[in-house]
DNA sequence: GAGCGCGAGTAGACACTATCTACACCCACC
DNA sequence: GGTGGGTGTAGATAGTGTCTACTCGCGCTC
């Protein structure tokens, strides 16, 4: 089945998400994507009222291919019996390696001037996501006395430096590209300093 | 003095500040701008060689702006003798405020899509707010291995907490709008429990 | 003081965009 | 075999950013 044969709403989102991987965000004119899937600019307004709703479906192709990532990413590490924070480790690793791969994607997934409206749907995608990490935190802090707090920071601080490193900043303010240490600064201070 | 009377270049930066407050990072079309100063659409490009510039030049009065809220909120903590903890705290509040009040301002400083390029520059500003972060933080931990990657990581947790709240993703996850449980939690997370 | 030059802003052209509307086509169904 | 509805085309419209004359007014020079 070639990308002519499915039906074009796929095609679109489709042609989007190699457009917005290719170019960024700026690349993703109604009708340029629709010059890229092959059909004339009039067409998407069959599957999608307005340009945004195009991108808002295009950015949840992004929200799953995410959770997907993560998932995989999780399942890696729990197959091996790694404890809660190994496998908080390779999430945030997953997290960030996932924007640092898709930089116009992830950019997009967080551009709410474009999305809103659809935003709901959209954010109801990171709720399991967000349960699993609460989950491993809350094996982490047994004792903790607010766990979705503690979750949620620990997941803003991840957000934080992914959009960080995107933006540059990072580089200009500690003087190299790698986020590492960043990372490990971040989980130490969350989760309390590596046992090893 | 005037609107009227100011150059051209500070008008234009004026409009676009007012505008993207009440209307948001969509309203900033050149035309529109010129429009909200009262010129042809042709005139800022005396000024400014490219919307981009522009755009650039609007981000930049944010980023000053943000200087001033946070040098302002230290300054006041400072004077009464508090310790780093407290004035690490007041910054904090202070960050989360600005980005609350100016939705849109804060939005517009960070996205890189529409600044790259004025980039370093606008960069720039921000490294002399980082390196007070940075005094406090080395105050809070003096025998810490690695000061500036726990500074970032603390930055990076700070600006997650303003950008996922702006995008409405915390209200979701942890069903109340309140942020300042989050930013407890990161704090002692990245600080130490507050001693009290 | 008259003439010139030049900087500032205007106005129109151009190519492009998103949205809307009318139209052609083809396949399924009666 | 004709017909209807869904699918995509193509043009119109209003608006955008950029580029290019052009006008106007002020200051300097001869």
């Amino acid at each position: 089945m070639t990308d002519q044969d499915r039906d074009l709403r796929a095609r679109l989102v489709a042609a989007g998400v190699e457009l917005v991987a290719r170019d960024g965000v700026n690349a993703l004119g109604l009708r340029e994507i629709a010059r890229h899937a092959g059909v004339s600019h009039g067409a998407p307004r069959r599957y999608f009222p307005t340009h945004r709703e195009l991108l808002a479906a295009i950015a949840r192709h992004g929200f799953g291919k995410l959770t997907d990532v993560l998932a995989g990413a999780d399942a890696l590490t729990a197959t091996t019996g790694a404890d809660a924070r190994t496998r908080l480790t390779a999430l945030a690793r997953a997290y960030l390696g996932f924007a640092a791969a898709n930089p116009g994607m992830f950019e997009l997934m967080f551009r709410h001037d474009l999305l809103e409206g659809s935003g709901a749907e959209l954010r109801r995608t990171t709720l399991p996501l967000f349960l699993t990490f609460a989950g491993l935190v809350a094996e982490v802090h047994p004792r903790c006395d607010d766990p979705t707090a503690a979750t949620a920071a620990l997941w803003a601080n991840l957000h934080g430096l992914a959009q960080l490193r995107a933006w540059g900043s990072l580089r200009l303010v500690t003087g190299g590209e790698d986020v590492d240490p960043l990372l490990r600064a971040a989980l130490d201070a969350h989760l309390g300093p590596a046992t090893r």
